[in-house]
DNA sequence: ACCTGAACACCGTTCAAGT
DNA sequence: ACCTGAACACCGTTCAAGT
């Protein structure tokens, strides 16, 4: 009744998913075609379409599932601001080390995904006043430290770092940010 | 003798560059295609092959001699390094702006250009001895903070920091990087 | 020298038809 | 319900042929 002449199992929203993150792992968003994946799958391009509503929703379904929970984020238990900031930029690095591809790609297309999602802001904003941001700017100051590890984490997956140097590079970073948060 | 029949003039790659470049600043890089641009220029598809080896050779073009020299570098002149690294700063977001489509796709399409070109990171490496970074971790530090401002920018570009807030977010990184960059 | 038409090997996606 | 083949509207690029 409609199974795959190829195939014994009918196919799941999360066998697509698993095998396309595959290929993504393996050659980058643009190198996935649901056509390639089909073949990937053995099943006829457009069976895809039945579990899937187009190439863009297949990407988004991925990130929301299968890489945004990887996100580990420090409790609030009281350490000090520079130990809880040290534990979310690694915690933040770890998830775009463990698919960088992907993650790359979402963060450059916007639509695709929102970024502001999975309580990385809440625990920034949690953070900053400790560190003696003033309230007026601490919006701003997320948004700036934001953009500075994503950059940074950015240039690691794209190879402008070494990745010998990526290691010494973050502990650069961070050490130069928690000594820049507060002011005089 | 071969000039179109729909065009008076030759074609030219200055031409051909300045018509993508149009239609990258419209629409972004991913909705240029050869054939839209041929049809910009009215001329068949095929004809472009004979000006420009191929896609990414064009786009690869551009920036080099449309976007690169736009980087107006500040001058050795003395001035206390906090000054020349916010003006290397505002420089490079001048850059960026310019042509945000443009800059957003090749900053992550390393392929496409190399980097670390046009003089940036030798003024960068020129003003860190100045702000007290030790020798050792100079090129670390060159890479980082070009990884937060490269950061700030895409962030700036993408849409995800308010444009009304932009000019302010950008300041805040500046302070928090002249403070953050000298080792007590 | 410069331009072009036909062709190849790809895309994502729709739609009607199969079981 | 689930799968599929043919088709549509696109891509970049090659190659042989035109003037």
């Amino acid at each position: 009744m409609g199974v795959s002449a190829r195939r014994g199992t009918p196919l799941t929203v999360e066998e697509i998913r698993a095998t396309a993150l595959r290929l993504i792992d393996a050659g980058g968003v643009e190198s996935l075609s649901m056509r390639k994946l089909a073949a990937e799958l053995d099943v006829n391009p457009m069976s895809l379409y039945h579990h899937v509503a187009n190439k863009t929703e297949l990407i988004k379904g991925i990130c929301l599932e299968t890489v945004v929970p990887l996100l580990h984020l420090p409790p609030a238990d009281g350490a000090p601001w520079q130990d809880q900031l040290r534990a979310l930029a690694y915690a933040y690095r770890r998830l775009a080390r463990t698919h960088p591809a992907l993650w790359t790609y979402v963060h450059n297309h916007p639509d695709v995904i929102e970024l502001k999602e999975g309580g990385l802001w809440e625990v920034l904003l949690r953070i900053l006043p400790a560190a003696g941001v003033p309230e007026d700017k601490r919006l701003g100051t997320a948004d700036v430290l934001h953009g500075f590890v994503w950059g940074l984490l950015l240039a690691e997956s794209l190879g402008h770092i070494g990745g010998d140097q990526a290691e010494a590079n973050f502990e650069i970073a961070i050490d130069l940010i928690t000594r820049g948060l507060p002011e005089h």
